[in-house]
DNA sequence: GAGAGTTGTCATACG
DNA sequence: CCCGTATGACAACTC
């Protein structure tokens, strides 16, 4: 299709025949009047532009998302990998969001004015966030507030699948936030404190916020038809102090939809809070609201978690390592775990500490027996928190088990996947454990022991370099004997390697050998078969040669010779002597 | 779930 | 004696 830009001053009437005149030549291929039409295209172009503009925006957004969650982590020098900074460094002991005000001192004309400033501040959001303005308004009917909304405000529109694909992409950051990751051991503390306090122990109780979370990802998608129900009908009353702490209470007692239900009411509730009222910068006001009001409880209960479960693990952890037996190596040693490296603090993982003492040997029992350490490890989500801390309660997390079970299936690529680092839940830290599980054994090993060292140089520096680099470090001797093993273990590898690569090559190699050797068999006896053939060929020649010559000769008297009493016999000089046939046998036997 | 192939490791022999 | 290498045997894992 030709293109046409003309601006509309010089669209004069010679220009628009003109136009004529093409649209009707290419009507026939189905272009319609419009695309010669510039206001219509500047339409067009105009909303492009906007789309590009939302499209900025979004990422401008994302980019200050990322760069307030870089804000609250702290670079763990051990690993080069960052962590959320530690809670009780993070978030000080605030007072709850929740307004402690008795709910009978707030008025309706407050109500009012809260629910204005809701208004103000969906209004905000969706100037600032137009596509969680279409996660409100076109996939959670929650976010409507029915009676206070203003179809100016809230454009409802149909989904478009682009800024719903935007909607999956904005869910997903959010869960990757730690804070909102936290809120998975948030609901496992809940749900614990359901099981000691409440009597309502089903499954359906299981269901935590991070499920609320995942569920919001779809069709807001788990929350129930009666989500907006409820959400009508508490709207008003949710913004009272003493419901929002009730939220805390249904969110035990609900199933996933109502938990999910729970989830928006606080999520929404967290909006109308005084705290949150006050400061309304748009954007920060949105991440704010999401990430605030829910990243202090769920760590508070870490804390709790910490203090209750991960001592107890620790005390398991020491114990339970000093029981393992002595390496199969020769070159080990029992180096109590009290020599290690000063580089591990007391809070340094089993894996970073028990190594300590025990030869890679041990590590290999700890491999093999997933379930004397995995199950430490899963008893403390917040000390261990690589992909494990999903194992912490699999019936809380159903869509986690999948995982779960993988990671018992192979064990020996899941626990060196646990780098023992005081790790909160972390998307990125998911991505290193993985990247960890494909580390070898051996390098899972080093890396338990802080053998500064790679794996492949001790391998493979040749004798001289390897005892000078040894030389210019101190090593205990747990490391000495492991980083001997590795040496060993490496080089047999290789050889091994090399030994079945040459077998293989043998077997080829005979197996080509073979191969040839039959060809050449075939050879030969094609060619024995032909000298066969010309013999038995010549012999029949040479028998009827004979015969003539034996025809031709005559007796004195004409007669021809007999052959069965003579017979043509030549001498070695090459004379031809016709000679009388001896009957040997008979002379003998007479 | 059985079976073949692959890989890592160990034990042992040898140079 | 130590070290590296070669190789058979075994176990774990994968397909």
């Amino acid at each position: 299709m030709m293109e046409i830009q003309l601006p509309p001053t010089q669209q004069n009437q010679q220009d628009i025949d003109l136009i004529d005149i093409l649209w009707r030549q290419d009507v026939d291929l189905g272009a319609r009047r419009e695309v010669f039409d510039y206001s219509h295209r500047q339409k067009e172009y105009e909303l492009e532009k906007k789309k590009k503009l939302e499209k900025e925006r979004q990422e401008q957004l994302q980019k200050e998302k990322e760069k307030s969650l870089l804000a609250r982590l702290q670079l763990d020098e051990e690993t080069g990998e960052f962590v959320p900074i530690q809670p009780a460094q993070q978030f000080e002991p605030e007072p709850s969001p929740v307004p402690t005000e008795p709910a009978q001192n707030t008025s309706i004309s407050e109500q009012e004015s809260e629910a204005l400033s809701f208004d103000e501040c969906m209004q905000l959001l969706a100037d600032t966030f137009p596509f969680v303005d279409d996660i409100k308004v076109e996939n959670s009917p929650v976010f409507v507030a029915p009676r206070q909304t203003d179809s100016s405000i809230l454009h409802p529109t149909m989904p478009d699948p682009n800024s719903m694909q935007d909607v999956e992409q904005v869910w997903q950051e959010l869960l990757s936030i730690p804070e909102l990751q936290c809120l998975n051991i948030q609901s496992e503390n809940m749900a614990d404190q359901t099981t000691t306090t409440s009597t309502a122990g089903t499954d359906n109780d299981n269901c935590s916020f991070f499920t609320s979370l995942v569920l919001m990802d779809k069709p807001v998608l788990g929350c129930s038809p009666q989500v907006p129900n409820t959400f009508e009908n508490s709207y008003h009353t949710l913004v009272q102090p003493e419901n929002l702490n009730q939220i805390g209470v249904s969110l035990l007692n609900t199933n996933v939809s109502q938990s999910c239900d729970s989830f928006c009411n606080i999520f929404y509730s967290s909006l109308l809070s005084p705290e949150n009222e006050n400061n309304i910068p748009p954007v920060n006001n949105a991440n704010h609201s999401l990430t605030g009001p829910l990243d202090e409880s769920p760590l508070k209960s870490i804390d709790i978690v910490d203090l209750s479960v991960c001592k107890g693990f620790e005390a398991d952890c020491s114990t339970d390592m000093s029981e393992f037996p002595d390496s199969d190596s020769a070159m080990s040693i029992d180096a109590s775990p009290n020599a290690t490296s000063p580089v591990n603090s007391a809070k340094s993982s089993m894996y970073g500490d028990a190594p300590f003492g025990y030869s890679d040997s041990e590590m290999e029992d700890m491999d093999s027996n997933p379930g004397s350490v995995q199950k430490n490890y899963s008893i403390c989500p917040t000390e261990f928190q690589g992909d494990a801390q999903y194992q912490t309660a699999p019936s809380l997390v159903p869509q986690k088990q999948t995982f779960n079970l993988q990671a018992t299936r192979s064990p020996r690529k899941e626990v060196p996947a646990s780098p023992g680092h005081n790790k909160a839940p972390f998307t990125k830290d998911k991505i290193s454990s993985r990247i960890e599980a494909r580390l070898t054994r051996d390098e899972q090993r080093a890396k338990a022991l802080n053998i500064p060292f790679s794996v492949e140089k001790i391998i493979n520096l040749p004798v001289d370099d390897f005892n000078e680099m040894m030389s210019k470090h101190q090593f205990n001797e747990a490391q000495l004997a492991l980083i001997r093993d590795i040496r060993r273990r490496g080089k047999n590898k290789v050889a091994a390697q090399n030994c079945r690569k040459r077998k293989l090559e043998s077997i080829v190699g005979l197996e080509h050998e073979l191969n040839q050797l039959k060809d050449d068999k075939e050879k030969l006896l094609k060619e024995k078969r032909e000298y066969d053939k010309n013999l038995r060929l010549i012999k029949q020649q040479l028998n009827s040669l004979y015969h003539d010559v034996f025809s031709m000769l005559c007796d004195e008297d004409g007669k021809p010779y007999s052959p069965s009493e003579y017979s043509l016999q030549q001498t070695s000089d090459g004379s031809v002597f016709l000679v009388p046939r001896v009957k040997k046998p008979e002379i003998r036997r007479e």
